[in-house]
DNA sequence: GGTAGAGCGACGGTAGTAGG
DNA sequence: CCTACTACCGTCGCTCTACC
């Protein structure tokens, strides 16, 4: 967090990193003795330096250490303007500003119900037989008002971006300024609005041409969506610091205002919004909007942004009956993917799996995942573009081929980072998985889950998978939680209503009747929302166990080596027999990179089925590469390490081993999607288990083990 | 004019190193 | 082998600069 408390003036930049006690509020109270209109005011004072969330900021510049990139020192770039403040002198100014012809927006009366609904009918913007809702009313006869902030929270869903329109449907001339915090979320509101008829334009890097920033201020549109870097660039700055643009600005909305709180560290723009109304006066209303905004992240927009603290909250909560939350514990290691197995299961057909999100806050484990589904699938006999993903370092080709094929339905699992955490609306998503929990937050899982279930009468279901060091018996809990959330520790580790706590955390208004009455609210009051984990059969010989035991001791060097060389003779001949002609632009370490090759030869003798081999390594065409390696490795181990390592540890016998040994001798490896050997040893192991349960006997050597 | 890449910012986690 | 310490990485969207 750059600064935990406002900057004396516009003036001061860079800004002091260091803290001062006395240094004022930047928003001072208004109107104290006004009364609250709706529900209450933000109970919040202003935090004092000591509330602040992080420790206190230190000097670093000098101790940083020098960077050299070429041979020459990166210097640390400040930036080459001032925040909120127009271009230096000396450069060339834009004259397309002033426009004396433009009325200064007053305060108006509220108006009823019943007058916006017409407004809004006649405007095309509601449908016929549809209402307003009470809290769009209310906060559009505030703007109109103009003598109050205002706070909404509201579920997603409920109409938060009509809050911006109504009331230009009153105010001819206004516009109302809308600050986003995504790219993609201004390009929605700029299309969204440009459909209604509204003339609506998002500037962002790529579209802020000096015409365009003469019609803004000339008021030629109504909606003007920003995200907190342009706001403060000095092109926007030619706007903002026009008195004509200054008198038409309806209000200043703060769209999933949340995001100030959870971003202020790593986006410093968010921090200096209220360096923004010391340009264009305290006169023209805030509105904060998000789903979710409890009392310290309400806080945070008083120090950043600049609410007043009498701003008005209309607290809807954002409690969704159609949003289950199931809390699964982890019980396999979490780079095996083996508890998302529930995900594409033995059988499961393209029209079956779920449309699904899962978010991964690790990118190396996202990709993992990505590689880790997509052999799934392939070995499913599906393809694989069934499972994509999605984060702010591919690029931007990908990222929108990613959304685009996820809402249509092209793609049924995505694999997300944070960047699709909030905003982004997708229909048809019934289950928002968060693989691991360390560092989430409540708000941010709020945000997530909420994802899910957005077309009218669906439902989804959230499932947070958690590591194990998040039970309670490792030590962690809400009254100590460490540097974790204490709302999504108690979350997790509740054996009470999932939603009762998410009610208390997120501060929802209480409701008419209980959750549980009205919705299968969690796995705690419905266990059987958890996903049932799949059960896979092994075929074990206890007399190979002890062979076993002895196999897996540790290899001497030599020997790693030796098998290490072999199968790289082995990824050469495969590559040169099959890949080379066909795909000239493959080299051998495409296939299986010297990094994996030394990994599986390192622990040879304990791979003793395909199941063991593929999470070790990263290969692309798992179904024609995936049997031909083990069985070079199994001939490695022969070879090498002897006759009794190599086939009787693996309890295989001539099972799988036997079928492999005849596809490495020129058997017929069917690379086809689903008809690798991977997919028969999946049927084998079906088929199998379902006449063994159909018969109601195992034999001694059998048994299950929960996946 | 278009494009690629650095930099902004805090801080927890991880890998590597040194010393007992 | 364990502990303490240090350095570096990663996460985001945007703007700016250098270069073509």
């Amino acid at each position: 967090m750059s600064e935990n408390f406002p900057p004396t003036s516009v003036s001061q930049w860079p800004p002091i990193r260091h803290r001062s006690s006395d240094i004022p509020p930047v928003t001072p109270a208004r109107n104290p003795n006004q009364p609250s209109l709706i529900l209450s005011r933000l109970d919040a004072a202003f935090p004092s330096p000591s509330d602040s969330p992080r420790t206190p900021l230190t000097d670093t510049k000098n101790i940083k250490r020098r960077r050299y990139q070429n041979g020459y020192e990166i210097r640390q770039q400040t930036p080459s303007y001032k925040p909120y403040t127009k271009q230096r002198t000396g450069r060339k100014r834009q004259h397309a500003i002033a426009f004396d012809d433009i009325q200064a927006l007053q305060p108006q009366r509220e108006i009823t119900h019943q007058r916006w609904d017409e407004l809004a009918h006649t405007a095309g913007i509601l449908p016929e037989n549809n209402t307003l809702r009470q809290f769009q009313v209310d906060c559009a006869n505030l703007v109109l008002s103009r003598s109050q902030d205002v706070c909404v929270i509201a579920p997603t869903g409920q109409g938060k971006s009509m809050l911006w329109v109504l009331p230009l449907l009153i105010q001819r001339t206004g516009c109302s300024l809308v600050v986003t915090p995504y790219t993609s979320l201004g390009l929605e509101g700029q299309s969204r609005n440009l459909n209604m008829g509204l003339p609506s334009v998002f500037v962002h890097a790529g579209q802020k041409g000096t015409k365009l920033i003469g019609d803004i201020a000339g008021g030629r549109y109504r909606v003007i969506f920003a995200c907190p870097e342009m706001l403060e660039s000095p092109a926007f700055a030619e706007i903002l610091h026009s008195t004509s643009f200054q008198a038409c600005i309806s209000g200043i909305y703060v769209d999933e205002a949340h995001l100030v709180n959870e971003s202020a560290s790593w986006r410093p723009a968010y921090t200096r919004i209220h360096l923004l109304r010391q340009v264009i006066g305290h006169r023209i209303p805030l509105i904060a909007i998000s789903a979710t905004l409890p009392s310290t992240y309400r806080r945070s927009l008083i120090t950043h942004i600049g609410l007043h603290e009498d701003a008005i909250l209309i607290n809807l909560g954002n409690f969704r009956p159609e949003l289950s939350t199931v809390v699964m514990y982890m019980e396999h290691e979490a780079n095996s993917f083996k508890d998302l197995v529930f995900l594409l299961r033995h059988g499961v057909r393209k029209e079956s799996i779920e449309k699904t999100i899962v978010y991964i806050d690790d990118l190396e484990m996202l990709t993992a995942l990505l590689w880790s589904l997509q052999s799934r699938l392939v070995t499913l006999g599906l393809p694989p573009t069934l499972v994509d993903i999605h984060h702010a370092g591919l690029s931007s080709d990908h990222q929108e081929k990613s959304l685009k094929d996820f809402e249509s339905g092209e793609t049924r699992i995505l694999l997300a980072s944070e960047k699709i955490g909030a905003g982004i609306n997708f229909s048809g998503v019934s289950q928002v998985i968060q693989y691991l929990i360390r560092g989430l937050t409540l708000v941010r899982w709020s945000q997530r889950h909420g994802r899910g279930a957005r077309d009218p009468g669906s439902t989804a279901v959230g499932i947070l998978l958690v590591e194990k060091k998040m039970q309670k018996e490792e030590g962690l809990s809400p009254e100590a939680p460490g540097n974790e959330d204490p709302g999504i520790l108690e979350l997790v580790q509740s054996t009470d209503c999932c939603q009762a706590v998410l009610d208390r955390h997120l501060e929802n208004p209480p409701r008419p009747n209980s959750p549980a009455s009205a919705s299968r609210c969690c796995s705690n009051c419905y266990p059987s929302l958890r996903p049932a984990r799949e059960h896979q059969w092994i075929m074990e010989n206890p007399e190979a166990n002890a062979k076993q035991t002895s196999a897996r001791r540790k290899l001497p060097e030599q020997q790693v080596d030796e098998i290490y060389q072999q199968l790289i003779k082995w990824r050469q001949k495969i590559w040169r027999d099959e890949w080379m002609e066909k795909w000239p632009g493959y080299g051998p370490k495409s296939l299986v990179s010297d990094a994996d090759l030394e990994c599986v030869a390192k622990s040879a003798t304990t791979i003793r089925s395909l199941d063991i081999l593929q999470p070790l390594v990263h290969i692309a065409h798992w179904s024609q590469l995936g049997p031909p390696l083990f069985s070079a490795i199994t001939i490695a181990v022969i070879d090498i390490v002897g006759e009794g390592e190599g086939t009787q540890s693996r309890g295989l016998g001539g099972g799988v081993g036997q079928r492999l040994e005849g596809v490495a001798s020129g058997g017929e490896v069917e690379s086809g999607p689903g008809k690798g050997s991977m997919g028969a040893d999946v049927s084998r192991e079906g088929t199998r288990a379902t006449v063994a349960r159909s018969a109601g006997k195992l034999q001694p050597w059998e048994h299950i083990i929960t996946f």
